[in-house]
DNA sequence: AAACAGACCAAAAAACGAATATAGTCTAAA
DNA sequence: TTTAGACTATATTCGTTTTTTGGTCTGTTT
């Protein structure tokens, strides 16, 4: 690593760590100076703006986010077992996540910065993902478990299950009750292998 | 209908109007008052708190609501055209709804009141949604269009099938982008009947 | 009694201005 | 090339006053 990728990585660790600890908004430049044992205005040496820092943080979570699941997912034998171990996973590392920002979502409670956050995360990973589930899919196809046929509608299938799975994050994330997890997502792909059809 | 019944109505119209135009917080008991053609203190002979009148605001408005998806089941004839229809009808009907709300909801722009809300809303109706599902289910059983082994998982598989709907439908109402609703909708339907494995 | 109006109150929210903090710049030094 | 620190214009916080608003009370009309 070179020298300067090593400062920023170091800049970027500081300003994640007082992102968790006390969130977006109280997170001054100032502080992630300090905590990088460096003056303000080096910050801007190596960064545009507090938002690119910022962006940069949320950008490396992703990655490590991206990383667990895809590891996850390669450990698997079959294309439906891959469905399972990527719902389970991705609801499991995002409960994590979400766990470890809570406090500083709660505290800081400027409500349309966080959902600029979560847009802006949405949307960079809304197309990764489905290329995730796409490629399980197609392994799927190959490997005779899926039906031939549905090859034509891959692209459309794939948005729809990242969708569906969205649907089910979002109750276990708000409503807390991820008992059901493993159960739904044991469920939603025996539903969607055998179907429910005579 | 009685005399009290019906300015409990009038009221309860009043305070419709008055939060569709204007949003929640910034409809006062004066203003509901005032549109209903009676002094303040009246609207308290009638109703314990504002809250009560919201309540049951949104209230009628969710029967409605409810009615009018219940209706477009019944005209259906198999349990998979009426699961179409469900999604459908649901997601397009609740976008009118959003659609009627949303100025009031950007302008108002007190996020904690309208969360509170649309928890609410959601509690109340998730019950009666998946049993409306599960009964659409069991006619499909009956009908043998369904396999019989399903029936022991009919309470958790509808609920899985709320799930996955609302996921859609909060991809359409945030995304705007419900073009694709009715092929979605087919593809759900079918993937859940047929099934993708061979 | 049932149905209502209007004055009234405490508490919440809005308005406002002063003090403070902060993102980003500039200059100069190491 | 890299860094620090003073500097500024803007945004945010904070304490205070004013206004609004949910809810009550009293009394009047029907």
């Amino acid at each position: 690593m070179e020298k300067d990728e090593i400062i920023i990585q170091s800049i970027i660790d500081a300003a994640k760590k007082l992102m968790q600890q006390y969130g977006l908004s109280k997170t001054t430049m100032e502080d992630i100076a300090k905590a990088a044992g460096k003056g303000k205005s080096t910050l801007y040496y190596y960064f545009k703006s507090k938002e690119e820092i910022f962006d940069q943080v949320i950008n490396q979570e992703m990655d490590d986010f991206f990383q667990t699941v895809k590891t996850a997912i390669s450990k698997q034998v079959d294309a439906s077992e891959m469905l399972k171990a990527y719902i389970i996973t991705k609801i499991k590392t995002l409960k994590t996540k979400v766990n470890l920002y809570r406090f500083a979502i709660e505290t800081d409670l400027h409500p349309e910065a966080i959902n600029d956050l979560f847009i802006k995360l949405k949307n960079r990973y809304d197309n990764e993902e489905k290329k995730l589930i796409g490629s399980i899919l197609k392994l799927g196809i190959d490997s005779k478990l899926y039906r031939a046929e549905i090859q034509a509608e891959i692209e459309i299938l794939s948005e729809l299950l990242v969708t569906c799975v969205r649907g089910v994050e979002t109750e276990i994330v708000t409503h807390n009750k991820y008992k059901t997890l493993t159960d739904k997502a044991d469920m939603l792909v025996n539903m969607l292998t055998k179907g429910i059809g005579r």
